[in-house]
DNA sequence: CCTCTATATGTGTATATACACACTATATAT
DNA sequence: ATATATAGTGTGTATATACACATATAGAGG
């Protein structure tokens, strides 16, 4: 199995790159946000910001936008209202349950803009000219 | 924290981006390999070809390879060793643990080969002419 | 009203991820 | 040769991910 072309073939499977791309960009981040001091995650500001994008959005909204498999939400949300970012509630004489962030999840999400947007420059700079065709391809790739 | 300047910006997070592409794209390898009837995952494909291509590694020298946290990479071992898909070995002499493909894992390799090649024509077909630019993007972020 | 269906949410289980910490073996310096 | 530094590996804990399955609620037809 060495050498061989299936194992060529093999080692430019698109799923390993960016499995691999992703785990590296999570831990830049991740890096930077640390410095804000606060314990929040990459993920848990994933959620934060497509929760108030969608105002007041179901757990199934907030899969859907993610990609994200509503059970994995699930826990996440569970976490995270556990640490005061979110609050869910069950609006009136609807089976749904909304989610909103709490005043301390928006001051989070104002606390760590500046260290994110370190994160973010420095991956923009890395990717130069290519920035906006790279966004493109993901987003591409995303509605898949 | 809604239609501001912050949140425009957030919803253009890169890591975000690059983590919802990556569930999505390993969701589409993980529907192909799941016709093959073979229970094996993608990222245990990708520590596979890892492992074939590298010859003999040591943990460290795939989790390098991978970018994946060196004890991610041991409990991903464990399972994998487990399901007989590798055998773990300690040099004559020397402290390092090296890892190798079973028969089985080589077997196992060869027969999802077909559906891995579905999933990955898929992606590229979608991708069209960006393909290679998007590779050698995902690259660059790789090393970061 | 009752049933059936579609939709929304919750739980059990297993792997994926990474940090903090611990342990062990090799190599190096004095 | 011993102390120290370094590299490799292992464990405890917590969150991330998703599948299979279960539960609950709204709505449509009878």
């Amino acid at each position: 199995m060495k050498e061989n072309k299936k194992t060529l073939e093999f080692s430019e499977c698109l799923c390993t790159s960016i499995r691999k791309s992703s785990r590296n960009i999570s831990n830049i981040y991740k890096s930077f946000i640390k410095k804000s001091g606060l314990t929040i995650n990459p993920n848990q500001v994933s959620i934060l910001v497509s929760t108030s994008l969608l105002d007041c959005p179901s757990i199934s909204e907030i899969s859907n936008n993610l990609s994200m498999e509503r059970t994995t939400l699930l826990r996440n949300f569970n976490v995270m209202k556990k640490l005061g970012l979110i609050e869910i509630y069950v609006a009136s004489g609807n089976r749904q349950k909304l989610a909103k962030l709490t005043k301390e999840g928006e001051d989070t999400l104002s606390r760590i803009y500046p260290f994110w947007k370190m994160a973010q420059d420095k991956v923009k700079e890395v990717m130069g000219g290519d920035l906006k065709k790279f966004q493109k391809n993901l987003k591409k790739i995303s509605i898949l």
